[in-house]
DNA sequence: TATTTATATCCCTTTATCACGATATAGTGA
DNA sequence: TCACTATATCGTGATAAAGGGATATAAATA
C-alpha cells in the first residue's frame, strides 16, 4: 500500500533515525548508550525509535531495567526486509557515520550502568 | 553521503511524488497531463517535478513549448539508479496507483493541445 | 512587437516534523 | 511501600514542507 510506503519512506527521511539503524547494523542498543553516541536528549532518542519501530524496522527486548533495541529480523514485509538489506550496502564509508561507530565502540566498552548515569548527568 | 541519502529519501516520502514516479515509468509526461491526472495545481505539480528533478531522479527534455518529464537513465548514482528499480517493483497492485494508470491512459488517448487548455480553465 | 501558452518561481496559509523540558509509567531494590 | 531508574509520552516553540493563487519568464505565434 501506498501509505505503507510513505511511511516507511518517511522513516528514513531523518538523519538522525539512518544514524540509529546503522548503528544497530552492530549490535542492539539501548536509548540510554544511543544518547551518548548521538549526543542527543532521552526524549528525542526515544521519540526516533518509536517512529522506527512503528514503521516496522527495528523491535524492543526488555531486560532488566532496559529496552534493547535492533533491526527487525521476523515479520516484516517485502519493504522493510529489502530497506535494510540495501541500507546496510550504503553509507558505510561516510564520516558521520563512522564517526559513530567509533563513539559505539567507546560505548561498548563502558559498564552499562555507569555509561547510563553519565548520560543523565550532562 | 548521508545527506545525499537524506534528500533521496525525503524526495519519495510524498504521496503525490511516488505518484508522479509511477506515472513515469509508463512513459514521460508533461506538467499540464499529470495536473489532469492527479487534479492538482500547476505550481504544486511543478514544485514536486523540480524536487524530483534536484534528487536527481527525473529529466526535463523540451519539445516545442512543453517540458516533458522522464526518469532519468543515465548519470545517475547508486542510491537513484537502485531505488528507481525498487519502485518499479512496488506498488503495482495499489489502488492508487492503479486509479492514476487508468486516468493516464485517458490522458493519452487525448490530442495534448486540448487536454492542456481543458486543465487551464479548472 | 504584442499576445498567448506552458512552466517556474514567489508568497502566503496550513499542517507536519524536530528537539527539548516536564511529566507519566513501569520495573527494581531497599 | 517508597525512592530510584530507564523509557515513553505530552506540550511547546522553531523550522520545514505542502498546496494554491499570483506573478515572472521564455518560447511560439499572430
Amino acid at each position: 500500500m501506498l501509505r505503507d510506503f510513505i511511511k516507511l519512506s518517511k522513516a528514513i527521511s531523518d538523519e538522525t533515525r539512518v544514524r540509529i539503524l546503522k548503528l544497530l547494523e552492530n549490535q542492539e542498543l539501548c536509548v540510554c548508550q544511543l544518547m551518548f553516541i548521538l549526543e542527543m536528549g532521552q526524549s528525542t532518542v526515544s521519540k526516533h525509535l518509536g517512529i522506527l519501530k512503528n514503521a516496522g524496522l527495528i523491535e524492543v527486548r526488555k531486560d532488566w531495567t532496559w529496552s534493547f533495541y535492533k533491526l527487525s529480523k521476523e515479520g516484516m514485509n517485502t519493504y522493510n526486509r529489502k530497506l535494510l538489506k540495501f541500507l546496510s550496502s550504503i553509507l558505510n564509508d561516510d564520516s558521520l557515520i563512522l564517526k559513530d561507530e567509533e563513539r559505539l565502540r567507546e560505548v561498548i566498552k563502558k559498564d552499562i550502568k555507569i555509561l547510563c548515569n553519565i548520560g543523565k548527568r550532562t
